[in-house]
DNA sequence: CGCTTGCTTCAGAAATTTGTGAAGTTAAGG
DNA sequence: CCTTAACTTCACAAATTTCTGAAGCAAGCG
């Protein structure tokens, strides 16, 4: 079998794979290519694929992996790293790190506050609508400082059970 | 000023927040019209509107109303009400209770862990791929875990902060 | 210096999504 | 019962999004 060399994938099942998780991704709002772009990445045994691969695993054209890694790249999802003495790119899933950048909303939690307080402003805060969306303000506010202590406790956890990186 | 009687508010004002928050739920991966109708009934002061409200706020057909309640109802951001002695419906905001379906997605973080399980077996799970996906595994089941604990300190905090409902 | 390789940008075709009007369904009220 | 009010479903038109091929640009290499 070709487990012993360690090398060896069945390619069709990772396809299955990067297939299936993509449509989950997708499900879960975020576009077809980049979903599955970034699937290809994670099934990668480096971690990292050219965009050549890219496009040839997934049979899509340079155009669509560029257009996908600008996607994860502006969310933090991969990164783009130069070969040195090559113009290819690499662009890789680091490990540890893409699904911190899930819980990173914070941009967006921010803008949804912002979006409340004027709300809140303009409803007035003593209308009963004003109080609920005082409520979901104060919801919001705490959920960010629950995140931060959330991921410290998983790193702990993390180090725990894989050892620390 | 109308502020006296508490009833009137500036339906200017209003339809501005109700659109600037639709626009940021939208960003966030909401369509269109469901961020519309919920940021609307997130402004009512009643927290429910007929459909009829809806559609002459909106300036939307009742065929919209239709399909972005439908889905709200399915995300169990709003609950249906029929009002007795009448075909009309009302659309509630459950007020304290929206935002948990927020962290309710654990229907998808669920179906998440179900591909990337099946992921570790087709990769193997002593390939570094494999290995990559169990850790990415064991993240999402933590923070499962997390939320749940997340949401019982907030129902603590709140009902410190606004009084027990 | 010019060739070549590799990514990016652009314009457009194709596919998907979205919202509407119209017909359909259900149930209250006479 | 029959009428009518209120929501829902359906088919289609319109708008949007998505992906491609082609052209453009930048950087290594001879």
């Amino acid at each position: 079998m070709s487990a012993s060399d360690g090398t060896e994938r069945d390619p069709e099942a990772v396809s299955r794979f990067v297939e299936s998780f993509a449509a989950q991704l997708v499900e879960a709002g975020m576009p077809r290519m980049p979903a599955r772009v970034f699937a290809a990445l994670l099934s990668a045994d480096a971690g990292s694929l050219t965009s050549a691969e890219l496009g040839e695993l997934l049979r899509i054209s340079p155009a669509a992996v560029s257009g996908a890694v600008r996607y994860l790249a502006q969310a933090h999802m991969v990164a783009r790293e130069r070969e040195p003495g090559s113009r290819r790119e690499r662009y890789r899933v680091r490990g540890d790190q893409w699904y911190e950048a899930l819980t990173n909303r914070e941009s967006i939690m921010k803008r949804w506050e912002i979006a409340l307080r004027e709300g809140v402003a303009s409803l007035g805060p003593e209308t009963p609508a004003g109080r609920r969306m005082a409520e979901t303000l104060a919801f919001f506010e705490f959920v960010e400082g629950e995140i931060a202590e959330m991921m410290s406790r998983w790193r702990d956890h993390r180090d725990r059970t894989f050892g620390p990186s």
